[in-house]
DNA sequence: ACAAGATGTAATTTCAACAATTACATCTAT
DNA sequence: ATAGATGTAATTGTTGAAATTACATCTTGT
């Protein structure tokens, strides 16, 4: 599956959160209406975003906060924080080791070395990404925009 | 999408293909019993290869061969042979720009950024990887296998 | 105490993308 | 001509993501 619209979704809750903090609660119901998302897709997404401790939810009354400065909040902790199995749900290979061909029993072996380096490269530009750098690139451009 | 089955199901063809040359005719057929795939998914496959150059097709009799050596062929050259939209296919982005909402106008534009710098990363490190290096890996493998 | 308004999650439905399959036109060597 | 291939369009599963429904649980104000 792709780095799925959820990780662009939970960008856009985080800097929501920021954004908006003192001045209204955040509650699913107004990220939904943000995002264009299920009020229920932004509670799991929530949901994950706050097992993984980058933000709190206040049960019952509702309202949502950042548990970090935007500035240690890498895209590569919110990625991993909507998806369980991280990267590695990124690439597919095909199985076929049960047939009677060296290539085939040898395949997801051939692959891996690549396959992991691809891998570490998404991690490490993931882990230079930084809320704090989206959030002033949105600053800028909803300054630009009046 | 992910980086899909089908990427990983040309890599075990031109393996094939080249581990093979001179011993057997290489058929669709073949390669469809060696990868566990359809035959009309590898002739997908096989054409998409074709129009980028890599290999040939006997038309009619059938047969396929390479067309540059294995060190001269990358893993992002079979990549983008199979996805037509590159790797812009490869991350989503929800669609929200209508909602009256500062974040909700922007964030495509602010995740633009971030995404291209990991399309970037992908593709220098899929450059580096070549038919040949992967050929060499299996062969270790099969000759361990003995 | 309890009603209102939230979150947390399980379960189901909907939908879109991918792969498999069917079908058939076309090509080449014998 | 025919046998055995490739090239593709069109259709049919199949699977996974997102939306939706439903309901349990929590917190605060009254």
């Amino acid at each position: 599956m792709q780095i799925s619209m959820k990780c662009s979704v939970a960008v856009h809750c985080l800097i929501f959160i920021h954004e908006a903090k003192g001045t209204v609660k955040v509650t699913s119901e107004l990220l939904a209406k943000s995002t264009g998302c299920n009020p229920v897709v932004i509670r799991n997404i929530i949901s994950a975003l706050k097992k993984s401790g980058l933000i709190t939810v206040q049960r019952g009354t509702g309202g949502a906060e950042l548990c970090a400065e935007p500035s240690q909040i890498t895209l590569y902790q919110i990625y991993t924080a909507l998806e369980p199995n991280g990267l590695k749900s990124l690439i597919g290979v095909h199985s076929c080791q049960e047939r009677p061909c060296p290539v085939a029993q040898n395949i997801a072996k051939v692959l891996q070395t690549p396959y992991s380096q691809i891998e570490d490269a998404i991690k490490s530009t993931m882990e230079k990404i930084t809320l704090q750098s989206m959030i002033e690139e949105f600053r800028g451009l909803a300054n630009s925009q009046n």
